[in-house]
DNA sequence: AATAATACCTTGTAAAACAAGGTACCTTGT
DNA sequence: ACAAGGTACCTTGTTTTACAAGGTATTATT
């Protein structure tokens, strides 16, 4: 395998629904936050910090716009580079995965 | 989804493994390790203390065996509560793993 | 005016994977 | 006899990071 998996999942599965998520269009974070609550549990308190890690990194720019109600959203949007990692990532989740399949086996 | 699935992913993933290992048969921890390590690319230093904890739990047990070369061996048994354990993880995984592919959708 | 929903953000805590090191046993080669 | 290397155990310190809990500000609803 790759080199440092179990970093790049623990790091990085939460990094790559977002960016799956961004690649299907702009959105701001409390809605991401919402998505990735319904789907897989995560805490509005993530989000934040796992935003501007991203966007130092280059993944993704923002940009503001006022909401119907409530104050104005930051949108973010994917960036060439976060659809590069988008991709370099779901091929690690996919050989990650396979490699748990592989271990569990027969037993399913 | 559940409850606290990246929690369970993240202390949860390895563990899961170690228990699938183990169910197919006793085994040490450097060996263990020398799997994970191929599979997965954990590290030595992360399976003893995962090992303890696991013990702790009361999903394994241990047991000592000389060793054809070099110290003894102690081996590690899958308990009762250890394989139930196991059966549910597995029933999170795939879960999860499932929210995740739905996340990444037709990207794939 | 007060409440609730939206939406942003920060701080402190806890878990845990890892790297690096350390100990000790045994075999093999010289 | 001795050194080197593989086996196998374990510990410590660092870093990462998800989370809970809280805090701020805006707008709509009552």
């Amino acid at each position: 395998m790759t080199e440092s998996l179990q970093i790049q999942l623990k790091k990085g599965v939460l990094e790559m629904c977002v960016l799956a998520l961004l690649s299907r269009g702009d959105n701001y974070a409390y809605d991401i936050a919402a998505r990735m609550a319904e789907a897989v549990g995560m805490g509005e308190g993530t989000i934040y910090p796992l935003m501007r890690r991203m966007q130092n990194e280059g993944l993704v720019t923002t940009y503001l716009r006022e909401s119907s109600g409530g104050p104005p959203r930051k949108y973010y949007k994917l960036t060439k580079s976060g659809a590069l990692a988008l991709e370099a990532q779901i091929r690690e989740w996919l050989a990650f995965e396979a490699a748990v399949q592989k271990i569990l086996g027969d037993i399913k």
